[in-house]
DNA sequence: ACCCCATGCTAATACGTATTATCTCTTGAC
DNA sequence: GTCAAGAGATAATACGTATTAGCATGGGGT
């Protein structure tokens, strides 16, 4: 038993030429079909016999450090793709990204390796930034790391995020959903079926997805003259407590959660849904998702809420991408997409009660 | 508008060591710490400056390209990894591949781009190999191509497979269900309960995993001196049939499809299950994978069957890869597991009939 | 005064690849 | 016979990093 390694013998070009008699950079040639160099098909013929002989597979490393692109698209996520419940967020989203780097003829470099930072990961850990590897790469995640944006945009580093996303260092393309307008269509739908008085109940903490949400739920509010009622309340008693002390006959809830919370906390106060209290969920939102509302056991409610397309986000971002490297854009330039969000119909939403709840 | 890509702007130890007033080697030096090489504190402290100046980052390449290995472990499906449908099957596996790898400190390689060839994938395409690339592969799949695997065998390279796999090339590393033992256990359950005409239903097409759950099967027939009854046949009429001219009073089934046919079969012609006729799956198999059973809408069946631990056998995969690179084995051994699948007690399976059907 | 050695740094090199400049033939035209 | 052209190959180089060999300096021991 030799104790050494039998390590794969990586074989190199220099390896190759040797075998075929020719010099490593014939070997280059041949594999890279330069146009404009000529090589003698007696050569070509030699080399190739070679090639197939060892088994040659060009190292990523080497031809990335000199400068070319090795069809890898790098996919980075801020928290672990493949969750052990059932619950699926990133799923859609690879889905399409999967999808569309095959059809564009890219491998896909799923960043797990550089740790953690409290269950969040780092694109920049001790320093060392392994994006390189890959030709360009797509972000997921919906905890983002400021400085990390920063550094990334400065960089110049090719990327596409999935969400909206803004940086202080410069524009940043990205493919998120257009939850503005989503969100002003469910106050819409409300509005025509009678409501009144709509509130909005989102996070307290501030991400661009929250932001936009609110943004269109307070144009809405603007274009009826309604004073907006926009609550981010943690404690999800308290949360009910003001619905009902200020007559609100519908609840536009950023996240599943609340909702499970709110719907939970109406039918112990006697109320129904949505006879008494109409419900939208804003989006088909990541079930996995952290929350400091309590989630119980959940009966499986169809609520009224919008579509988020993962799928088509993570095809689109990836074909931005592809695009970007290819130079079809001007370097400065940066796409910034938003997908409509289809709304969905389901039985959390019905005509405003006549009298309002007492 | 320039039309040039603009080249990624990435701070180097050479412009760093400018910046300080030292040489590149001295960066180097300072970044890893090297034993036996001392630095004076006054330089340290410079390059740090310079170091945190500049928000120099580690270009992993540059650094691999003299250690070799890169971290990066290769996933091969020979299918699309995420479905469009809700069914999952690849998700489990690749949790525990995620997992355990950024546990060990690599990035994950997703092979999506070598094409396909009637919907399923190919390791070789056009002769070269894109495998080359990670340090070692995983590899998943139903659809096995008999040739590229004696080729990977041939070729040395570090792969293990997830599913019991053999080539006539050599030994191949894998891990696998326990399905022989799972099914034997299956059947003793079914005859502790009274059964004493147990069928096995199974797929026509040879494959380890069918194999061994046959090997399981007959290995209880033989214990308990029954002949076997094991129908391959597509027709689910026709197996249907032959189980009541048998009277047969269960039936270990290969997929959930093959159930849910029978049972549909069982209820159109008046029996009950399981009062009548007791159905065990053999594993909570791929729900995507194409069958020529015809699916119907299924209702939500509590199937009886067994559990094919798939998040550990993608973790022990991993660990039993990273093992092969850190040379921890002999280089010609290979490792070959097998892991117990847990009996679930469904509602499909209970006593056997009193009066044989008739 | 001389040598030795430790200290603190730099120069040089290797890693594998792609590309460019350069070299060597052969051949055809004059 | 000479020259130009051009085909066909090679030498050289750059990419960013880690490491080794080596260079300069100075202090201490003999």
């Amino acid at each position: 038993m030799q104790h050494v390694t039998q390590r794969r013998k990586q074989v190199t070009q220099a390896e190759v030429a040797r075998l075929a008699g020719v010099s490593q950079a014939m070997v280059s040639l041949v594999l890279n079909d330069s146009d404009g160099v000529r090589v003698a098909p007696e050569t070509r013929k030699r080399v190739e016999e070679a090639l197939r002989q060892t088994g040659y597979t060009v190292d990523i490393m080497g031809r990335r450090l000199r400068g070319k692109s090795n069809q890898i698209l790098g996919v980075f996520t801020y928290e672990a793709v493949f969750p052990s419940g059932t619950a699926d967020f990133y799923g859609p989203f690879l889905g399409g990204i999967e999808e569309e780097s095959e059809a564009q003829g890219f491998d896909l470099l799923l960043f797990t390796s550089p740790g953690r930072r409290q269950g969040r990961r780092k694109v920049y850990e001790e320093g060392s930034n392994r994006l390189g590897i890959a030709d360009g790469c797509i972000l997921l995640g919906r905890h983002t790391d400021r400085d990390e944006l920063d550094q990334l945009v400065d960089e110049r580093f090719p990327f596409v995020f999935i969400g909206r996303r803004e940086s202080s260092a410069g524009p940043v393309s990205y493919v998120g959903g257009d939850y503005a307008a989503a969100t002003a269509a469910l106050y819409e739908r409300l509005w025509s079926l009678g409501h009144r008085r709509v509130a909005l109940v989102g996070y307290r903490e501030e991400s661009e997805s929250t932001a936009d949400r609110r943004s269109g739920y307070l144009r809405a509010c603007r274009r009826h003259r309604k004073t907006p009622l926009a609550l981010t309340d943690d404690d999800p008693s308290a949360v009910f407590e003001r619905l009902r002390a200020d007559q609100v006959t519908a609840a536009l809830v950023e996240t599943t959660e609340m909702a499970v919370a709110l719907h939970a906390l109406a039918m112990s106060a006697g109320l129904r849904v949505p006879e008494d209290l109409s419900i939208g969920v804003l989006g088909d939102t990541d079930p996995t998702q952290t929350s400091s509302w309590p989630l119980r056991s959940t009966p499986e409610i169809d609520w009224t809420t919008f579509r988020i397309p993962r799928r088509e986000m993570g095809a689109r971002a990836v074909r931005i991408l592809v695009g970007m490297l290819r130079g079809d854009m001007e370097p400065g330039r940066r796409t910034q997409v938003l997908l409509p969000c289809e709304l969905v119909d389901g039985s959390t939403v019905t005509e405003a009660p006549r009298t309002p709840r007492r």
